[in-house]
DNA sequence: GGACCTATTTATAATTG
DNA sequence: TCAATTATAAATAGGTC
């Protein structure tokens, strides 16, 4: 009684949670929480939306605004005959998936594609600053810092990968995209 | 200035969003929560989570952990089982997804769809850093095979600081990867 | 169209019954 | 195990630039 309670959120880490009590009682919040939040897009935006939930072990979940086969229908219909438009940055996921499905894929080499644009950002602002170099220390440290682990780990892989062809970059001639693979020119 | 201004959320109503500009700044800010929380959902609790999003006139949008197709997959194959027949999904398309997911296409699937999805983040918050620097669109566009020499060991000595300061920033805290799994804390 | 801001509303982790 | 509670963390509607 005379103990101060802690009852409040905390905050969490995206991680698995190890206790398996703790893991099924968030599995069964979350899962309500995110079909409310999907019927709110369904219903606010007029979409359609449809949900499928696997826990490990067990009979899949699902949600569908209005229906969820209506809804995988209008998506297998959509990759079975890819749109010629160019994809927005909200299409990533389909167009990775895309790619995953017509065996093209190799490890890695999307995100690194993408992180090499944002690396040229990046010495774009280098050179921008280029007298000082105080300010380039800075401009790494900057959004490293706000980083939390997991984005800061997955970037350590990607980074590793791409310093190798940015090394190679710099001792041979250069780099060229063909046939969904980086290769020298 | 003499007007209160109300920036702060008001509550909503669950209906659609009559005014089409609102709609689709909601339809845009809203997918994301949910693709959000679904990821959250998927890694917290081991499950496997698949999403398929369609916007009127719109191409669909997904999410999937580790991908979307597996998941439509398994959801099937639970749907298919107990009734000779599953409604609104036909047979030749459950066959040609089974076979195209047969293989190792799953591999890198979720580190790609982790990397990406933290690539975005990089993007956001490089852009937030440089959103000052006019030039940038430029850079942005152009393809690795117009750096020159010096600019590309400007951005290997960059990516090297910056890849180290990612290792430190992994070590400090003690995160880190371990046995194949996420440890927190 | 996108990034940012802020007042609020929601979601929810830990705890209790 | 499940529902209720409550303190916090997150999401977000509406606005600005």
């Amino acid at each position: 009684m005379s103990t101060r309670l802690i009852k409040g959120r905390k905050n969490i880490h995206l991680a698995k949670i190890e206790n398996q009590n703790n893991r099924q009682v968030t599995f069964s919040k979350r899962r309500n929480g995110v079909f409310k939040k999907a019927n709110e897009l369904a219903v606010m935006s007029g979409a359609e939306v449809g949900i499928i939930v696997c826990p490990q072990g067990s009979k899949p979940y699902s949600f569908g605004h209005p229906n969820v086969n209506d809804t995988i229908n209008k998506y297998i219909g959509e990759e079975r005959s890819p749109s010629p438009s160019s994809p927005g940055i909200d299409d990533k996921y389909v167009l990775m998936f895309r790619k995953a499905n017509s065996k093209e894929l190799n490890t890695g080499l999307n995100s690194l594609q993408d992180q090499l644009d944002f690396a040229l950002k990046l010495k774009s602002k280098l050179k921008q600053m280029n007298k000082n170099v105080k300010s380039q220390q800075e401009w790494f440290k900057g959004p490293i810092e706000k980083m939390n682990y997991t984005e800061a780990s997955m970037l350590k892989e990607g980074l590793e990968d791409l310093l190798l062809k940015v090394k190679n970059y710099g001792t041979e001639r250069g780099y060229g995209y063909e046939n969904g693979k980086w290769k020298a020119e």
